[in-house]
DNA sequence: ATCGGTTATATCCGTTTGAATATATCGCTT
DNA sequence: AAGCGATATATTCAAACGGATATAACCGAT
């Protein structure tokens, strides 16, 4: 066994990426959590790269994805807004599209591929 | 009137690029230039990293994508092999096909998006 | 034999990226 | 008032990225 090949979607804005499949999965991690500190954590990676991906996202759209609390009895934390939800919706809806259109296309194209090279 | 937003697709494998829009691109120019070189001056890049992005393409694939040579009247070239005519064009049909498919539900994406924010 | 243009490779350097750490603020809880 | 856990932000440091430059090898043309 060796990984395949995997189709990824992104959607560009300018220069700067508003959703990707990394700032999709940030955005279910924080659903779940319901916190950045907590999405982070369970994703493995920095709080200041989890808060730097909000914050590229809240400027990418018109209403921000997220929305935190500070303090409180949980020290505060961080929901999805309604515009977070679709906008989550709508890019998996995206992606499972592309992948399903594009499953037949992958299969002929990874045949170029070499197995190896995982680099 | 401001930039809009734009679905990118990549392929991936493992953790590098087997393909995306840059590569593709630099697979076109190099097919016109009939060299690297050639190709990194019109693309604006420098040889270094059209050189390096060819690297990781033909170390990606069963086949390399691009044939290079050295020496002779022309001092040398670069010039697609089959697999690498096979994989650009499978590829942009894939491009082509995702753009397709997404149109509509990028219209409906687009207007969530920020129309401001180039970064 | 030298020149030209290119591939191939190494080195240097500034920029960017991201982890780690530290600090301030917030607001509920005790 | 002090503690807690989280957001928000700054600072520091190492690694990765990418441009610029230099050099060697190649080989036909002159």
């Amino acid at each position: 066994m060796t990984q395949d090949a995997e189709p990824r979607l992104r959607i560009l804005l300018g220069s700067s990426i508003a959703m990707g499949p990394g700032k999709a999965d940030l955005l279910d991690a924080i659903g779940e959590a319901g916190s950045i500190s907590g999405a982070a954590r369970r994703m493995g990676m920095s709080y200041r790269r989890a808060w730097l991906l909000v914050e590229t996202m809240n400027r990418s759209f018109k209403t921000p994805l997220v929305q935190a609390e500070r303090g409180g009895r949980r020290g505060g934390g961080t929901s999805l807004t309604g515009a977070g939800r679709e906008a989550l919706r709508r890019y998996r809806a995206m992606e499972a599209r592309a992948q399903k259109t594009l499953a037949r296309d992958m299969e002929q194209f990874s045949k170029l591929l070499n197995p190896l090279s995982g680099d």
